[in-house]
DNA sequence: TCCAGCCACTTTTTT
DNA sequence: AGTGGCTGGA
């Protein structure tokens, strides 16, 4: 499916580094020093579109801003020429940090930000071209939830038969595709259904002047497309064009780069940009969400990419740990091909431990790690514990607690998304935006003020009916009712005339005392926890004021495409007007000049439009959740998903639960495709490690409740053996797997033949802790065949007697919990 | 209107 | 097991 013409390995056939580094700058130049061939290639490729395949630990962020950096340093870009995109603000603001480390530079010139923040930016400074108003609201996946339900309440839709999340799943895979409702193709009445509410959700959002993330996109790549005199400002601005984790990237993304690159003219991408693309097929994650790693083999396509590089020196890992990713990824089809080397030595073998429960992995992973730190002088925030789901992480927190071992989990909660934080920002929206119906629900009973259901029922009512928001509808409602909610819309719009120009700590302090929300936390009996947490808003505000520079340079100069200030040659024109009919109705008004006496918003630095401060905070809060955790940095032992590793490193690190069922998930061993992103899954997480790598599976494990007999992750046989060794204790009774192997002989040899069961290295017998063994002879793991749904794959066992239920994957008909009593399931030999 | 108790759900997640 | 959402009684 991809094209086979990435050269591996020596880069110099199609890209000689000393043909691509221009006159003067030899590769001895400080930038350049101690990048390695294929690095150096990727960094001085002459002009054209690249696609640079870079594994994992091969130092793809160094390549990219070393790449920015070389560019700037000779001449072949300017600041303001530069657009780099990344995923996540983690990794846009590390790429800021490593260039301004690298070149005394104006970073602020370039666009280096998220798909997400780079759209937001575009839609604010084009709003009015957008067709939005300039101080819209971010919705988060909650408040995007909330909307619909709201929206399913009103129609009267049935949430059984269309499930809220099921709505806003398919609405923003819906965006991700770039489809409007128009564009989405009807199967039958249940998707014109859905379609319809679609349609109706989208009005909603713009009557609310609220968008949510696919919007976002949505919204931009429709504004670049349609509007050729911003789009061709923006193809002509941008030069150069870098894509980070492009493996993530979904459908719309790819088209509105395709757009910020250039025109397609019969066919053809005509293109004034160098795009260079970064990814890496094997670390492709994220597909159940949108992502299409098919976009690396149509970017080489359509963009008839000319330089395709590999990086596939690893700088992280010992052989062991990276023969063992190597072969495993080596199961998966359909990939562009990629192996890791390394010029370490093997270094220690890869740790394989088998436990007899869930509790007895977790007290071995804090007995290693005990060890690791006490005799190998690891540093326990050098120490990471991995897990496929999140479930998992629990019983590992209690056993590190138990034995007093500092630990960090990540995930959760974020702080922007507390309940608390939320209330006090939608109070904060409504400041800004009264028409934000959502904010406005979410608060205006919120502390109680007597507001029931059956009066915002009214209300609703009430504002449908002479079609304005909710804020405006209040004094259509009679009595008592009535006069509750001119006292809230009274209190907001009050508080917004006593807030008008003050700082953006002011706003927020005030806004918490005439809100009655610390009142009201102060009464309540945990409410300690999240007055803390409204005090550390105000001091997030404070720091993202200082940070965003209001004082300092708060009246940026606007800056044109070489990073210059504008200000001599175009004094009141933006820059987006440079080479434009000024008048064009398309764009948005020239800058206005800033009122000194009402506190200066965050420019932009290409319209020169003013942001208030407010919207910039609540913008930030929104597309910047913020950290889940507070205590960073302190030496404590890293808990987190496999998911959430990506991108980390660690000295040690333990991944757990390999089971069959939750590693590879249930969920999505089904189809091939799931299967081999649950592989990739695997591969991001061994890629982790650079000293001591920890493979762990268990017999049996609580999850939801129950205990559940698993059979150990078909992973294991996807390793190669001579990297692993097998520390699990052998029990005498050697080769004795199965336990009562007389009992039915359904786990005789099929069940070993078909999962590869190791009997000599691997003998501890599963006798499951304080339970019979079951009588009906089933286990998980082994085949059998039902009269209705034919052959199937017995997944888990629950519950004995005439209570047992089986859950069975059938490849035909999926998976199914059935009752041993009534089904009629045989073994299949 | 508010609160308590019951029910259903449970992969991964960034923006 | 734990949580979040919903219903029914006070």
């Amino acid at each position: 499916m991809f094209p086979h013409d990435l050269f591996s390995g020596a880069p110099d056939e199609s890209v000689p580094p000393s043909a691509a580094a221009p006159l003067g700058v030899p590769p001895s130049s400080p930038l350049l020093a101690g990048l390695n061939p294929e690095q150096l290639a990727a960094v001085t490729l002459p002009n054209g579109h690249a696609l640079i395949l870079a594994g994992a630990g091969s130092g793809k962020t160094r390549v990219l801003t070393t790449r920015i950096a070389w560019l700037l340093q000779n001449g072949h870009a300017t600041p303001g020429g530069i657009l780099a995109v990344t995923f996540t603000n983690k990794a846009a603001k590390e790429m800021v940090a490593r260039l301004t480390a690298m070149l005394p530079v104006n970073v602020r010139g370039m666009w280096i930000g998220t798909f997400h923040g780079l759209c937001n930016r575009l839609l604010r400074a084009h709003h009015k071209a957008a067709g939005l108003p300039q101080a819209f609201q971010i919705l988060d996946t909650q408040d995007q939830l909330s909307a619909i339900k709201r929206l399913c309440k009103q129609f009267n839709v049935d949430e059984e038969r269309f499930p809220p999340k099921q709505l806003a799943y398919f609405i923003a895979g819906c965006k991700e595709e770039g489809m409007r409702p128009g564009d989405v193709p009807a199967h039958d009445a249940d998707g014109r259904k859905k379609i319809e509410l679609y349609q109706l959700y989208e009005e909603q959002c713009q009557r609310e002047g609220v968008v949510d993330f696919g919007e976002l996109m949505l919204r931009s790549y429709e504004l670049l497309r349609d509007n050729d005199p911003i789009r061709e400002h923006y193809q002509r601005r941008f030069r150069h064009i870098l894509v980070d984790e492009f493996q993530d990237t979904n459908r719309l993304q790819y088209l509105w780069l395709k757009q910020i690159a250039g025109d397609e003219v019969a066919g053809r991408l005509q293109s004034h940009a160098s795009v260079m693309a970064v990814g890496d097929d094997d670390q492709s994650i994220y597909a159940f969400r949108g992502a299409r790693v098919g976009n690396m083999a149509d970017f080489v396509r359509e963009f008839d990419v000319q330089h395709q590089i590999k990086l596939e020196q690893n700088y992280r890992s010992y052989s062991n740990i990276l023969d063992s990713a190597n072969h495993l990824i080596g199961h998966n089809s359909r990939r562009l091909g990629k192996n890791l080397r390394t010029t370490q030595g093997a270094g220690e073998p890869v740790r394989v431990y088998e436990a007899s429960s869930d509790l007895a992995e977790a007290q071995w992973m804090v007995d290693e790690i005990k060890q690791l730190v006490r005799s190998d002088g690891f540093e326990r925030k050098e120490i990471a514990v991995l897990y496929r789901s999140n479930a998992q992480s629990r019983v590992i927190e209690s056993a590190l607690f138990n034995a007093s071992v500092p630990y960090r989990v990540y995930g959760g909660l974020r702080f922007f998304e507390r309940a608390e934080i939320k209330h006090a920002l939608a109070y904060l929206r409504l400041l800004e935006n009264p028409n934000d119906d959502t904010s406005f629900l979410r608060v205006v009973n919120f502390p109680p003020r007597g507001i029931g259901a059956r009066s915002i029922e009214v209300l609703q009512d009430a504002a449908r009916a002479a079609g304005c928001s909710l804020h405006d509808a209040v004094s259509a409602v009679p009595g008592k009712a009535g006069t509750n909610f001119k006292a809230f819309v009274a209190m907001i719009d009050v508080l917004r005339e006593q807030t008008e120009g003050q700082s953006l700590r002011g706003i927020i302090e005030q806004m918490l005392e005439s809100s009655g929300l610390v009142e009201h936390f102060r009464t309540e009996k945990e409410g300690a926890d999240r007055i803390e947490n409204l005090q550390e808003l105000v001091n997030a505000a404070e720091s993202f004021v200082t940070q965003e520079g209001f004082g300092r340079d708060a009246v940026a100069l606007p800056l044109d495409e070489h990073g210059q200030p504008l200000t001599q040659s175009v004094p009141t024109q933006s820059p987006v007007s440079q080479g434009l009919d000024p008048n064009a109705p398309v764009l948005d008004e020239p800058l206005k000049p800033t009122n000194p006496t009402t506190p200066a918003g965050i420019i932009d630095s290409d319209t020169g439009e003013t942001l208030s401060p407010l919207v910039a905070f609540l913008t930030h809060a929104a597309l910047e959740a913020g950290d889940n955790q507070a205590q960073a940095g302190q030496d404590a032992v890293q808990l987190m998903t496999v998911h959430a590793s990506k991108g980390l490193e660690f000295d040690g690190v333990f991944i757990g639960g390999l089971e069959e069922g939750l590693f590879p998930h249930d969920n999505s061993s089904g189809d091939r495709d799931g299967l081999e992103e649950e592989r990739r899954l695997m591969y991001v997480a061994i890629t982790r490690a650079r000293k001591r790598l920890y493979l762990s599976h268990s017999q049996t494990r609580m999850l939801h409740g129950q205990t559940r007999y698993n059979v150990k992750s078909r992973f294991f046989d996807e390793l190669p053996e001579e990297c692993l060794k097998w520390i699990t204790p052998k029990q005498q009774g050697f080769g004795s797997y199965a336990p009562n192997s007389g009992a039915g002989g359904a786990y005789g040899s099929s069940a070993r033949a078909q999962f590869g069961f190791k009997s000599e290295t691997f003998a501890s017998p599963p006798v499951p802790p304080q339970k019979a063994a079951p009588s009906h002879g089933l286990r998980a793991g082994i085949a059998v065949f039902h009269t209705k749904f034919g052959e199937g794959k017995v997944l888990a066992i629950e519950g004995t007697g005439d209570d047992a239920r089986a859950q069975v994957n059938f490849p035909r008909h999926g998976t199914k919990w059935l009752a041993l009593s009534v089904a009629k399931l045989t073994v299949v030999d």
